[in-house]
DNA sequence: ACCATAGCTGTGAACGGTCACACAAATAGT
DNA sequence: ACTATTTGTGTGACCGTTCACAGCTATGGT
């Protein structure tokens, strides 16, 4: 039942007739020792069933081999993607990964997040961080100097991060309703204390008024297919005067089409709507979504790429990755109707 | 630059002017120490920021606070939404949380999954497991005993275990139909290996012939969208004498909602669509999904609550938790048209 | 006045590894 | 043939905690 003790460095020696330190050697690949001793070890830890002690291996080394990943928002779509991509990357890496994810990203969360990882000795931190809070240099200071990588932070030169270039996203997908010859475009953005939100809502600004033409209405919805319903409602009690809509995610892109289908107005032709994530569902809205599709998985497994590389090598200047959205292009865009 | 070495309990015990097992007294609230001296040595310990060592910690103690999760599956809702709560839960139980995903069950991924995990002495583990693959028995086998909670698994009693009462689930849809007044339903399934697929298909069965009524076509999906669409427009290719179609899961329905829109099906005055999970969005579907609410968030805290309870108490008789999904109607379900 | 007990503090030895070093044997260089 | 080097192996100290135990002081019961 109660299982023996563990099985320790010193069992599987004396069970081979060598010392301890040759069973470590044999275990860390380290050179200096004899091709038959070392097959045997291997043969005997395999067939005992032997697992190094990783609590007494960091101790003993300061290495952990454990990579923290801090998150919010997980109940959105991206965060949750990347997660797994990133334990996929980290594991790949040799690292293990321990999760935190903050419900929101008050100093307190934050430093409690950390706090709880730092007598991890975790060799390197990945932080996933929408929104603006607690600041990239206050997060070091707490967790003293570990390495850290930022994924879709602020857009700050002195941070190593990784991120999605939003502006891109809603700029080329605003020329696509451009292209398509429509003038009257509104906004059902996300919440604008996000940092992506803010991105692609004045990307989208720019880009109308680049194009020689003034921004509709933009309504500040919550990223949930409700919001993006309600939202939707709102603009439409506020005018009519538009041919198309650009909203700022898939789920509320989903809520949107529902409002004006609800109000009778047809998808793409009486409206243009647009959104953005190009979740695995769009493709059966009704109708299919034109979408800006955002690369959760390759931004999960860069940031981990990239961490290592910077716990590898820590005084390597400090990068800043991009990552491009590309256009998805469904049936929920069309040319406006002729007045 | 480069941290001067971390603290330690000597460090903090010198500064104080007593003994490192004081320290360690009060880092561990044993009784026997001064009232003065402990205030003293927590102010320490907060203004220097000191951390303790977890890797010395769990050295010595054998016990690492540290709960692991292995879960399948994770691109899909459920899994993916468990995991928060699950975090939420491990965090305020005071334990870590290690993540593992597999991409699949074979016995080779899952046993290097627990290997990996293995080596960090964690006090206990918590299994997605939602498809068959490595036998319990098995995990068991490899993890050396550690106490183990299974979430959404084959229904054994003498597994520790935690799940949602598929069948249930399935019945109070399939009877919600029947009331209505349909007799010719078919199904979408989820793919039949996964032990919830399975359930809600044989369940379903069950209703239909329980009431009298013979169980319609049934297609296999694949939990997507798209494999949703395809199913249905496969089964729209074998027959259309139905009046209503049970869809395992709320993605699925979406992608049969699409498929029937674009027969000229309506939904539901045609026919009639019901889902599973009550995700999100499926409020905002069109029309609004009726569907079966599984509360994945209840799911994961009860099984960490219920992991740490088999931590604390080895020996207790093994209990397998049920937990009822309810019935969500909306719009996507309605009496069948007279013929 | 004496001993038992409760309250508080310190000392040495683990926990299970790694590192730095010492050492023996085999090989190579001159 | 003698030394220098490479290869293979073992020993002691240490990583930062906790645990078991010992010791000292104050208090209280008889």
């Amino acid at each position: 039942m109660s299982s023996t003790r563990r099985l320790t460095l010193r069992d599987i020696a004396k069970q081979a007739g060598v010392s301890y330190q040759t069973v470590s050697r044999v275990i860390n690949n380290h050179p200096y020792v004899a091709e038959e001793t070392r097959q045997r070890i291997h043969d005997l830890i395999a067939e005992l069933d032997y697992h190094p002690n990783k609590a007494a291996r960091s101790l003993a080394t300061r290495r952990s081999h454990t990579l923290a990943l801090i998150t919010f928002g997980m109940d959105y779509y991206g965060p949750a993607q990347m997660v797994i991509h990133i334990e996929r990357a980290a594991k790949a890496a040799g690292y293990d990964l321990v999760l935190s994810i903050a419900g929101d990203i008050s100093r307190g969360t934050v430093q409690d997040a950390i706090a709880s990882i730092m007598h991890w000795q975790v060799d390197g931190i990945l932080m996933i961080k929408p929104v603006p809070g607690v600041a990239y240099d206050d997060a070091i200071d707490i967790s003293g100097g570990v390495p850290t990588v930022q994924i879709n932070g602020e857009k700050d030169d002195r941070i190593p991060s990784i991120s999605v270039e939003q502006a891109v996203g809603s700029r080329i997908i605003t020329e696509h309703l451009l292209e398509l010859g429509h003038q009257h475009i509104c906004e059902i953005s996300g919440p604008l204390n996000w940092y992506d939100a803010l991105e692609r809502h004045e990307s989208w600004q720019q880009t109308m008024r680049a194009a020689g033409y003034k921004p509709g209405y933009s309504i500040e919805g919550d990223w949930t297919a409700q919001g993006g319903y309600r939202a939707m409602q709102k603009l439409l009690s506020i005018t009519r005067d538009f041919t198309a809509v650009v909203v700022a995610n898939d789920q509320m892109a989903l809520g949107a089409l529902r409002a004006l289908r609800m109000e009778g107005i047809r998808v793409p032709e009486d409206v243009s709507v647009v959104g953005f994530d190009d979740v695995p569902e769009a493709a059966c809205y009704e109708p299919p979504l034109t979408t800006v599709r955002q690369e959760f998985d390759v931004l999960g497994q860069q940031g981990i790429e990239y961490l290592v590389e910077r716990i590898n090598n820590p005084d390597a200047p400090i990068e800043r990755h991009i990552i491009y959205p590309a256009l998805i292009k469904r049936l929920s865009s069309a040319p406006p109707r002729r007045l």
